[in-house]
DNA sequence: ACCCTTTTGACACGCAATGCCATTTGTCGT
DNA sequence: ACGACAAATGGCATTGCGTGTCAAAAGGGT
């Protein structure tokens, strides 16, 4: 498949900046998807196959952090212990952040100018946080994890990379996104047994 | 002020069961507002005037456990280190909402029904994290933590809530609420010179 | 050039949410 | 008990998101 698959990777693409265009400069609400939808010359009802909904227009710029953390998340788990994978797979994907950290501070901007958007955010990573548990759980493992220590362990990660962005985006710590997350990391431990 | 306060009391639990009620029969999108305010012998228009959303219909419900944290954790601080009092807070709640389990099951199973609603929930959750980190870093405290140190704090008990929570919805624990959240506390640990 | 599949646009619709104003319902002073 | 005042409610109109449906257009294979 060639040309077909092409443009739907550029009108996607188009979306997702026109919007975040859009919606950086007049504010969420204030931009609709009609909006959105004139500045790349395409109906509403295609913005909306595009993006189940408005907020994912934003969100999705999420979605590639996530890909981030799974696919490193999958290679490492072939050899190291599990918290240790987690752990540098967070880590990786604040790195990569890190690179595009004017941008990332856009999105992360618009995220917090609104709350259905920050709600929508948040419910994606409480996802993700119940996927890397399963996978911690996975009965395939060499030595899955209990539930609770699969979830406790994932949840407990996360928590890091919030607060590794928070106080990157509060701008009370101006150090680059993998050292606070270095920080943040250093002030908890794992129970020896659960890093097996 | 009496009976004006009395009456809107009412209509608010009123609206706050039904709704829990409809939802929970019918299912979240199936139930409309005007349902739930036909319900109740009320105009969607006041629904809409006591709930800024739908949403809030059933996440008001989490509210009532933020609260318990809230209090807890204010009482608590004045004689406790933050960790230990945050933990006890989170605990504090759980062993409320254990007490009547057969409800609070109820209100879970209608939260993960829907993507709006958990979006709602999670949303809450990340706020209240907020609130308590800059609790925990207020320069008014005796030691007042680091914005980092405060976040992951405050970041990581929240994660142990949700594991909690979670473990327990899924049925797979099927012990009290507070003794997972013990199970998942003691797989985590601070660094000693946060629990000052 | 042809047919077949996928993508898009246009229209209609339901419902959530907000603003506005008239009406009702408590509250308080006299 | 009555009337003035404030608060709560209902009804109405409006906007905007999201969905279903179908016809038109664009792409791909022969």
């Amino acid at each position: 498949m060639g040309l077909r698959e092409d443009k739907k990777d550029r009108t996607r693409t188009q979306l997702l900046e026109a919007g975040l265009d859009l919606i950086h400069k007049r504010g969420f609400e204030a931009t609709t998807v009609a909006d959105i939808a004139a500045a790349v010359s395409v109906s509403p009802r295609t913005l909306l196959r595009y993006f189940p909904t408005k907020e994912d227009v934003i969100v999705s710029w999420v979605q590639d952090g996530m890909t981030i953390i799974r696919e490193e998340l999958e290679e490492r788990l072939k050899s190291e212990p599990p918290v240790v994978a987690l752990l540098a797979s967070a880590r990786a994907m604040l790195a990569v952040f890190d690179e595009k950290s004017r941008f990332f501070l856009t999105i992360e901007t618009a995220i917090r100018s609104n709350r259905s958007i920050s709600a929508r955010k948040e419910q994606m990573i409480a996802e993700l946080t119940d996927e890397v548990a399963r996978i911690l759980a996975s009965p395939d493992r060499p030595s899955p994890l209990p539930w609770v220590v699969a979830y406790t362990v994932s949840g407990t990660v996360f928590a890091l990379v919030r607060a590794t962005i928070s106080s990157w985006v509060e701008g009370r710590a101006r150090t680059s996104l993998p050292d606070i997350f270095d920080t943040a990391a250093s002030i908890v431990h794992f129970e020896e047994n659960v890093t097996n």
